[in-house]
DNA sequence: TAGATTTAGTTAGCCGACTAATTAAATAAA
DNA sequence: TTTATTTAATTAGTCGGCTAACTAAATCTA
């Protein structure tokens, strides 16, 4: 017995994420899956980047990016092209209805980030982005020991 | 310019589970996927749940667990026993191995979250649950307008 | 320059998650 | 009791993520 739930904040966390993503989904358009918001999002600050350069910053494996821009290419949203000086990379660009896409999605991302935040004072933000870099840093500490 | 990345609390969240999915799955034995780790501790909470009960408590549709409770059958971990009362429902109990298994997932993930709030003080633990509340509120209040 | 090594991306195969359609058992209704 | 409806689980098919093995281009080196 004792207190049932007394831990499970890194639980809870995972709940929120999950909500997320589901909320993320609902909001935006119906040939944009769960997985591609993170990619748009960042092919409408800085189109062009190569895959490997993509996959490191959505913490995702090359492999993975292959195989979604793959479908993203055939449903239209972005095309490859290989860089001329290099001809191992290939660059990814937003085409027109991805840049629409990536527009829509960035909007529901924010509205949904303000509206979570919004009985939060920017005091309490701060706060609890340092929270989260802490569980961040003793995580990124615990990967480094074990690895 | 601005500011570059004043937001994104909700996606360094993100992060973070991410990574700690990563380090509970290097920090158990290698016949236990990422999945696995909420279904072995439910049931070594309470063993002998149907598949819909298991499926509510872990956030999960059924057809995920079915397929998660084929592999682990498969693997030794789990087994199935058709409730006598009810030939439809098939509850979920653990094996000999499987509650091993169970028992190191669940002392991992204590550890890691120990960890994760080791510099946190018992008040401020309170705050970050408080704070982890509120988002989902407001996360559950958007899934519920937008369904 | 020829050959070895590194690097970017792809392919194959697996696990986790979903939806939609199906099966089989239990329950409700006619 | 017979039929209709609900309910638990499964199946098929898709997307997202991974690892391992492979290809092809660029670079290093002997």
């Amino acid at each position: 017995m004792e207190r049932m739930h007394g831990d499970g904040l890194i639980h809870l966390m995972g709940h929120i994420m999950k909500l997320h993503r589901h909320n993320v989904h609902i909001a935006i358009q119906d040939d944009v899956y769960p997985g591609q918001p993170p990619l748009l999002t960042r092919l409408l600050e800085h189109d062009g980047q190569s895959q490997k350069e993509l996959a490191m910053k959505m913490n995702v494996k090359p492999a993975t990016l292959t195989v979604m821009i793959n479908r993203m290419a055939k449903t239209g949203l972005v095309e490859r092209r290989t860089d001329p000086l290099d001809q191992r990379v290939s660059r990814v660009y937003l085409t027109g209805s991805g840049r629409q896409a990536a527009v829509d999605v960035k909007e529901a991302v924010q509205q949904l980030e303000v509206r979570s935040f919004s009985r939060f004072s920017e005091d309490e933000k701060e706060l609890f982005r340092r929270m989260l870099q802490q569980i961040h840093e003793e995580q990124e500490a615990f990967r480094r020991e074990h690895s």
